[in-house]
DNA sequence: CGGCCTTTGAAGTGC
DNA sequence: GCACTTCAAAGGCCG
């Protein structure tokens, strides 16, 4: 039973795999760190100063998550304490979800974004339906991230407002308590990786890998030489040395494991050998990319392996099947996993990066643009539109770092430009349809602000999600017109809260101690843009932010700050 | 039947 | 260096 500790250094939760992690990141990891280490002891008292650094991130990119994951990482302490951890976690992973006693527990639960625990029951975390909320909570050693601390606002922190809200009690995977414990152990288990035909990771790489993964977990490997890990039996149908590369597809699509025989592996071989430093030539040459039918596909990433693993535990634990509505849950219990277990992954997916940087020297991201030619052709089509279609520049582009003071308002709270709003929004008719089409993942915490109109652009029109979202409201349970159930179709025209305040980051739409001017508001909102009756800011309007926040914030953790429930809806600025 | 949806993260491009 | 885009998995849904 190949486990994490066989390879050495894949006690996964050992203070050996820190220092990995410690090593070999980048040096930003590394500033990140220390800066998180600063952030995270330093919002355990000060909530609002971790709020306003963890915001000031959060502009930096859509990744802004990580800052607050990997560079944890190097943070961890000894083993001792994480075994402890795991310990604990694998008794009651979800009991730290749901808030009771201290700080981190609440706070914890924030991060979850877990629904509103303002009374048990009602509250119950996003997927902690185990009454046993706070029964375990996290070690402290284990720090807390700034949107996890950041109850208030870090309870959506930097998490993104789920498309498929889940209201409380909603979480339809009763089970899934369980399975946390399933996934740390998994770790130690060759589960880890469906090993069924077509399910997960293989041994995919040719035996002539160089790499030396004496010192990984080799079932970490998606990318494992055969000749370093035994193929299972029945991996490949077409024998234990011709696995199949999970990074090598044909073309199409959706991917599925490639029927590769041995020729044609072989030739994925040469292929890739030939294509070393020419990527970008095959790119450019439809013809080539035509003979080069075996697609490399990008090695995971955390997240990626993450849901590979948990997709079909989830699935299973539900009747649910929508990828879009299974991802966010996925989303959720990802942000939801401690360090150490989110460590683990990460830890996995630089493995993998590396072990595939070996294997394709000469690969790029880049060779795989343009492989799904008209979807990214589509994306194309709106992004001009939305981000420069109009020539109005942003007020940072427009006048600089040097003239904030020029700045609009929303600009220098790092928001949405209200003049490049202004400017560009000839298209809002259409955006605004779409956007009251579902409630998307409004009040996005990953994506800057300025993105929020593209990302709920594309989050909108989601007639997947649409049904996803109809089919994860709880089957009983008394939805309240969470931004979750604010999505409604396109026939409904059902305002979404969230999407409507989007311009304002999770974090400042619950930052009772800034609250933007009236005025602020107005300009955030394109009245044009919301349909009679679905003018968020209209105060009579009984879809209206205002009206809607309230409730919306019984998605919200009860610990984010001040249990005032009222609190959630200053957030409506 | 191709594309969309959804999630996070990595990496690429463009300015 | 920042902003933005694409792709990775997955499977139901939609036009």
């Amino acid at each position: 039973m190949p486990h994490v500790s066989s390879s050495g250094g894949d006690d996964l939760g050992s203070t050996d795999e820190v220092k990995v992690f410690k090593d070999e990141g980048d040096g930003e990891d590394e500033k990140r760190s220390s800066e998180n280490l600063t952030e995270e002891k330093s919002s355990l008292i000060d909530l609002t100063e971790s709020e306003e650094k963890s915001g000031g991130n959060y502009t930096a990119s859509k990744n802004a998550t990580r800052p607050d994951h990997s560079p944890v990482f190097g943070k961890v302490e000894p083993s001792a304490h994480t075994s402890s951890f795991n310990m604990g976690y694998l008794v009651s992973p979800y009991g730290y979800a749901n808030g009771a006693a201290g700080p981190i527990p609440v706070s914890m639960a924030g991060k979850m974004g877990l629904g509103p625990t303002g009374h048990p029951g009602a509250g119950l975390p996003f997927f902690c339906h185990n009454g046993d909320p706070m029964s375990q909570p996290p070690p402290a050693h284990m720090g807390i991230p700034p949107y996890q601390l950041d109850g208030k606002a870090g309870s959506m922190g930097l998490t993104r407002p789920p498309m498929y809200p889940f209201s409380t009690g909603q979480y339809p995977y009763p089970m899934l308590s369980p399975e946390m414990s399933q996934v740390a152990a998994s770790w130690h288990t060759p589960t880890m990786y469906p090993l069924s035909p077509g399910a997960g990771f293989r041994s995919p790489y040719p035996s002539t890998l160089p790499i030396s993964t004496s010192s990984l977990p080799t079932d970490f490997y998606r990318f494992s030489p055969t000749g370093l890990i035994p193929p299972h039996p029945g991996l490949s149908p077409h024998g234990p040395h011709l696995p199949s590369h999970p990074a090598i597809v044909t073309p199409g699509p959706k991917q599925e494991l490639p029927d590769l025989n041995h020729s044609r592996y072989a030739r994925t071989q040469v292929d890739q050998k030939n294509n070393v430093g020419d990527g970008k030539n095959n790119q450019d040459s439809n013809n080539a990319a035509d003979k080069k039918k075996p697609h490399i596909k990008k090695p995971l990433n955390a997240f990626m392996l993450y849901m590979k693993e948990m997709r079909a535990k989830v699935v299973a634990e539900c009747t649910l099947k929508e990828s879009a509505a299974i991802n966010q849950i996925l989303g959720r219990k990802w942000h939801s996993l401690s360090r150490e277990e989110q460590a683990k992954y990460y830890e996995k997916a630089r493995q993998e990066r590396q072990l595939h940087m070996q294997l394709y020297p000469g690969w790029s991201a880049r060779d795989n643009y343009g492989y799904g030619t008209k979807k990214k052709k589509r994306k194309k089509e709106r992004t001009p539109v939305e981000s420069g279609g109009n020539s109005m520049k942003k007020c940072r582009a427009r006048y600089g770092l040097d003239q904030q003071s020029q700045w609009c308002k929303p600009c220098r709270r790092k928001k949405k430009c209200i003049r490049y709003m202004e400017a560009g929004d000839t298209n809002d008719g259409n955006q605004s349809d779409d956007n009251l089409g579902s409630c998307g993942s409004m009040g996005d915490a990953h994506t800057p602000p300025e993105d929020d109109a593209e990302s709920l652009n594309q989050s909108m029109s989601s007639p997947g999600g649409l049904s996803a979202l109809s089919s994860l409201t709880s089957p009983g349970g008394v939805v309240l017109p969470s931004p979750s159930t604010s999505v409604a179709s396109p026939s409904v025209s059902v305002a979404s809260p969230y999407m409507l305040q989007s311009p304002l980051t999770p974090h400042e739409a619950f930052d009772v101690k800034l609250p933007p001017p009236p005025q602020q508001q107005q300009h955030l909102q394109h009245p044009p843009r919301n349909p009679v009756g679905t003018n968020p800011h209209d105060i009579n309007n009984p879809l209206s932010v205002n009206q809607l926040t309230g409730q919306c914030v019984k998605n919200e953790p009860p610990d984010s700050g001040p249990k005032d429930p009222t609190r959630s809806i200053i957030s409506v600025t």
